[in-house]
Formats: structure tokens, C-alpha cells, sequence
DNA sequence: TATTGTTATACTCTATAACTATA
DNA sequence: TATAGTTATAGAGTATAACAATA
């Protein structure tokens, strides 16, 4: 800044409601800042190391999770769309890292599952987001973390409750 | 899901760090899940009142704040890009709701403030968006508000030492 | 030489629409 | 008619590089 801190305009203002917002304490803005400052670190970690982009990321995760459902399955449970979802598996299909099995009693589905090579990849990136979100969390007492999640856990509730009768699709 | 709740794979594997992540636990994941909603929540309600995108947002809010910065500031203050930041200043000076006036100490920058039409939006924008982080956090006492915020700047204070010997530019 | 700011360009993630093939 | 999945396309937001003007 030219000559931090900055005095606010405060004082501009009368009443509650009417005075200025303060960005840097403004949750959605805090939330924001981040959760996209973890994400683009964490990413840049499996990336280098193994290549792989945050779609690819959850694909694996869920079928590390889940051994093997389908695409919508997947997009379900990582809140990916589902033009997501298939680029990233035909991207870790071609590298032989998944394998799509035709559902016989249904043929518009395929389910997916990690090949051998896939769970060797899946294993290994496991402990590295586990020790990068140690890392992360190293500050945080064992009930600090409870804590967070309790918290994250209701404003998430909170939100999705937002747009309930809106978008459907 | 086909079938929920998805038993998980965590038999398949044995020990601590080789069992499978459980995505929708990860701290990472979750606050990228929770960020992206309630920031796309917010953006929608003040992009369909005001017709303005999330970086004029943060234009207007850091000139509500802090009345006359240069284009530099913003950006320092609301970690946006400078180029993100000269394209929504200039989308924001184009609708006359910001004006420039030349640093005429030096003239390669320029001092930004809001014009009393940009004052006038801002003003109706404040309360939406207090209102909405009101809404959101409803379910939190004022306890639990001021324990996030603290687990929010440790967590953000880490995350930001993660890169402090890589990316300098 | 270094810095403010602009423009061109590209990349990632997200989303809509149009399509196929199945049901 | 409706659903699983693919492809084309477009929209945010973010970033790098090249540049002009100024310091």
C-alpha cells in the first residue's frame, strides 16, 4: 500500500448498517482468500509431483474412496460437473490410470475403478495431501479441528439452504 | 449415488497413512467446496441487483474502505492480479462509477476514488452484503464467529509460509 | 534499470447447450 | 420422455509476457 496501514473511511460514515466493510474481515472475501490460496498449493504439490490437476485429484480420491462407481457417481459425491468429470476421466483414462467396466444392465453407464498403476499412484498421493493438510492444520490443537469442522460443517448447511428453490438442474 | 451411503475402502487398506482420504472430510476440499458456494451465492445476488462481477466487487469495496487509492493498492489489499485489477477499474470507470485522477508525483500511476454514483451503489451493496454474511452465519454465536475467525487467520498465516522461499514475483 | 499500468494471450475450472446411445 | 455421458463452446478468474510511459 502506498502508506500502510490504511486509515478507513470509517468515520465517513454514520450507523451500523451504512458503514464501510471492511474486505479483509468479510467472511465470504476471508473464505475465499483461503481456501484458493490451499487449493492452488496443495495442487501445485501433487501437480509437480505427479502430474495431475485438481479434477484429476478428486476422480482418484473418490475411487481410492469408493473402489468403483460411475461418472455421475463421482460427480456426485466431489461436486464436479459432469463435463468435468468425463474430461478428467478420459485424461486418466488414457494414461491407464482408471478403468471403465460397461454396466451390463444398464448400458449408458460405465463403472470406474483405479488400475493397479492408478491405486500405486493413489497411494502415493495420499500421504502427501495428508501431510500437507497436517502441515496446514499444524497450529490447530485436536479440538481446534473439531472445532473447524463444526463450524465449516454449519456454514455449509447454511448455504446450500440458500439456494434451494432456485437451481435444480 | 447408486447406492448411498457408498460403504468406503478403508479395509482394503491397512495403517494410518495409507488409508483412503475420505474427500468430502478433506480440509482442502471442504473449504474449496464452501468458499466456491457462498462465494458464488454472493456474487449472485449483487451480480443480479447491480449488475457487477466479483473483482468489481472488491474495486468498490476497497474504495468504500479506504476512499482514494491507486490501482496498485487495490490490488495489494484485495490480492487480485493487476491485470484483473486495471480490466474491472476500467469496466467500473466506463460505467462512471470510479474516477482517476493522475498522481501528478508521478504520473505512471494514478489516485482511484468512488464517483457519488459509485458511493451510491456502494451504499446499496453494504447492507446486501452484510446482510448475506448475517444470513450465513445465523446458525453461529457471536462465541463461535470471533473462534472461526481466529482458526481462519491461523490457517491463513500457515498456508501463506507454505510459499514465501518459491514464488516471489 | 525498475515500476505502474495496459493489452494480448493462455490456462484452469465451471457451466450451458446440443448431441449419442441407451432406458 | 428421461438419463448417462460426450463434445463444442463460452464464461469467470487467474496468470505470464510484452509493452508504453514514467521514474
Amino acid at each position: 500500500m502506498t502508506s500502510p496501514p490504511l486509515p478507513d473511511n470509517a468515520h465517513e460514515q454514520d450507523g451500523c448498517d451504512n458503514a464501510p466493510i471492511r474486505l479483509e474481515e468479510f467472511l465470504p472475501y476471508r473464505l475465499n482468500q483461503l481456501a484458493s490460496e490451499v487449493s492452488q498449493s496443495l495442487a501445485q504439490a501433487y501437480g509437480e509431483a505427479f502430474g495431475i490437476s485438481v479434477p484429476e485429484w478428486r476422480i482418484l480420491a473418490t475411487l481410492g474412496q469408493f473402489g468403483m462407481v460411475t461418472a455421475r457417481d463421482i460427480g456426485t459425491h466431489s461436486r464436479m460437473h459432469k463435463t468435468m468429470v468425463s474430461r478428467a476421466v478420459a485424461t486418466l483414462e488414457g494414461r491407464d490410470l482408471i478403468i471403465r467396466q460397461a454396466n451390463q444392465a444398464d448400458l449408458r453407464e460405465a463403472f470406474l475403478s483405479l488400475t493397479p498403476e492408478g491405486k500405486a499412484l493413489y497411494r502415493k498421493i495420499v500421504p502427501l495431501a495428508r501431510g500437507f493438510a497436517a502441515d496446514l492444520c499444524q497450529d490447530l490443537s485436536p479440538e481446534d479441528l473439531v472445532r473447524l469442522n463444526i463450524l465449516l460443517d454449519r456454514l455449509s448447511e447454511r448455504v446450500r439452504s440458500f439456494g434451494q428453490q432456485s437451481s435444480q438442474a
